[in-house]
DNA sequence: CTAGTGACTGTTT
DNA sequence: AAAACAGCCACTA
């Protein structure tokens, strides 16, 4: 018996479900930024309004959510102590992405390039 | 309606 | 190298 959740009880703007295509595009393996994301959902300088749509995904969601870091390779803090953060950390690390000694995800070798 | 907030980012100090 | 600033805009109260 499966249930889909509903987002923030409330039907996900096309705004929002533009952002999750993309994000359902990003391979294992590989990582895309939020302004990645933004510019390839069309909407050029909105990487915050990409991590708002990611808070806002239900606990349970086909969304590869944690291939998606900040610009600078790291993954973004939630303000809910590091938990969410080492989750999505050991997501990465399962599908063989390597963090260096200072919790960086080198993008040259893992960011999303797609042609 | 206004004001505050935020899984961001590029530029400027 | 690090911190501050300035844009950006959906969402909530």
């Amino acid at each position: 018996m499966r249930q889909e959740r509903i987002v923030s009880m409330t039907l996900p703007s096309d705004t929002y479900q533009r952002i999750y295509a993309v994000v359902a595009q990003v391979p294992r393996g590989k990582v895309a930024t939020y302004g990645q994301i933004a510019r390839m959902a069309d909407m050029p300088r909105h990487a915050r309004l990409v991590g708002y749509a990611l808070h806002a995904l239900a606990t349970v969601n086909r969304l590869p959510w944690h291939r998606v870091v900040n610009a600078q390779g790291m993954i973004s803090e939630r303000g809910d102590g590091g938990a969410a953060a080492q989750k999505q950390r050991r997501r990465l690390e399962r599908e063989g992405v390597r963090f260096n000694a200072r919790g960086v995800i080198p993008l040259k070798q893992y960011l999303w390039q797609p042609d």
